[in-house]
DNA sequence: TGGTCATTTGGTCAAGTAGCCAATTGTTCT
DNA sequence: AGAACAATTGGCTACTTGACCAAATGACCA
């Protein structure tokens, strides 16, 4: 067997959720190469850090990121590498079709 | 490099956000079997075949699967099988931590 | 041609999501 | 203790989504 069945299709689904939001993607992709706190991953979206910290929590509720608190900051880590590599998959049929 | 930065970032968040609904994400495991008609992935997620058909056009629409229209019958196959990869993936995070 | 079956489309409504601002928490520094 | 900074939370509004029903399309069969 290739895909079970018995885990919850919603539970899988929520964490895809989770990485269907152009923000909360480059997040992902930007934490690929490394812990980040909010403030540089605000960065990298562009956005107020009241959002993007609400964005940080979808992905800290699906267990996608693991946030540590060190000082004054909060640094957030990838808790699910292969992720990168189905971006680079994605990517891949993205080009082929022509971007 | 490893992800490029060149593909709008939108563009890949939603084929993410596709795969984000319980019913389309079973949809595409069936699809991982091989093709299957709109009614046969009707028994599959159990709603009504106007929701379905809804669901698949999302599908389409950023290329994860395709139609094909045989008869009285439209056969949908999966275009992107990396998904099942990331899949397992997922499922493998979501034993370790106990579903 | 008329009927039936598979699928899609249009419309409506309830529920969920994203963003911003303002206010709050918690930490460090003086 | 009080100022300054990083991050989170609450609240509000606008927008998007999902589900169902009803109606339309399109293919096959009698």
């Amino acid at each position: 067997m290739t895909v079970e069945h018995d885990i919850s299709m919603s539970a899988r689904a929520d964490i895809f959720k989770a990485l269907g939001h152009a923000a909360r993607l480059a997040m992902v992709i930007a934490l690929g190469k490394g812990e980040r706190c909010v403030c540089e991953l605000q960065e990298v979206v562009g956005s107020d850090m009241s959002t993007v910290s609400k964005h940080l929590t979808v992905l800290r509720a699906v267990g996608l990121v693991e946030a540590d608190k060190r000082g004054k900051q909060v640094y957030y880590s990838l808790k699910l590498p292969c992720t990168l590599g189905f971006v680079e998959c994605v990517d891949k049929a993205l080009r082929e079709r022509g971007h």
